[in-house]
DNA sequence: ACTATATTTCTAATATTATGGAAATATAAT
DNA sequence: ATTATATTTCCATAATATTAGAAATATAGT
């Protein structure tokens, strides 16, 4: 992975309320997790939550689809996996 | 790890000039860099890699310690670990 | 004491991000 | 057509981050 995508990633989960997000979607499994349910459960309001979700979309970290009035939000498990990779990788070298 | 010191941490690599100061450092090896020698190798202004360097110490990716006048700047390979482990844990459920 | 080197702190300007209410859009149900 | 539900977009405000020159500090050498 390139670098300045890698930073780009980190730099989208490290926000506590957005990591809070892309925690709750992994424990949700692949089918996704509707907003709704997020909003519920985080407690963050409406334009608040579609502002981060907005953002771990554009990084590719999270994708969306819809069923009905029901946007289901799904964790991109291969692109962390990636961003896991190249810290280990590109940083890890020596010692961890 | 608790959420909000792996956001934190998450967001002080996220940006491309300190990811790219962290990795320069890991390769360095544990003895570490002078902060002259990041300088020299990324071409940052003074002021600007000093405030970068601060706020990675700040969330203990990198520690410092003087030898005359020069300051080395040692990578934390046991944080950058946990951090993985984190994301590896909190985040990969599932499938990673 | 003086000069040179290494690095930080100060300062201020600019840019980006975060937040949430209100209005808008999209879909479904009656 | 109307109403209800799900979610986003718009907007403004406040907060935080980035950048780098200039001045300050710390240490070493002469």
């Amino acid at each position: 992975m390139e670098i300045e995508i890698a930073a780009k990633r980190l730099a989208e989960l490290g926000h506590s309320t957005r990591l809070k997000i892309f925690r709750y979607l992994v424990r949700g499994g692949k089918q996704g997790v509707p907003v709704g349910e997020i909003q519920a459960a985080l407690g963050v309001p409406g334009s608040t939550l579609s502002h981060h979700i907005t953002r771990l979309v554009s990084v590719g970290l999270v994708m969306q689809k819809r069923d009905g009035r029901t946007l289901y939000c799904v964790p991109q498990y291969k692109e962390l996996d990636g961003l896991i990779a190249f810290l280990k990788e590109e940083c890890c070298i020596n010692e961890c």
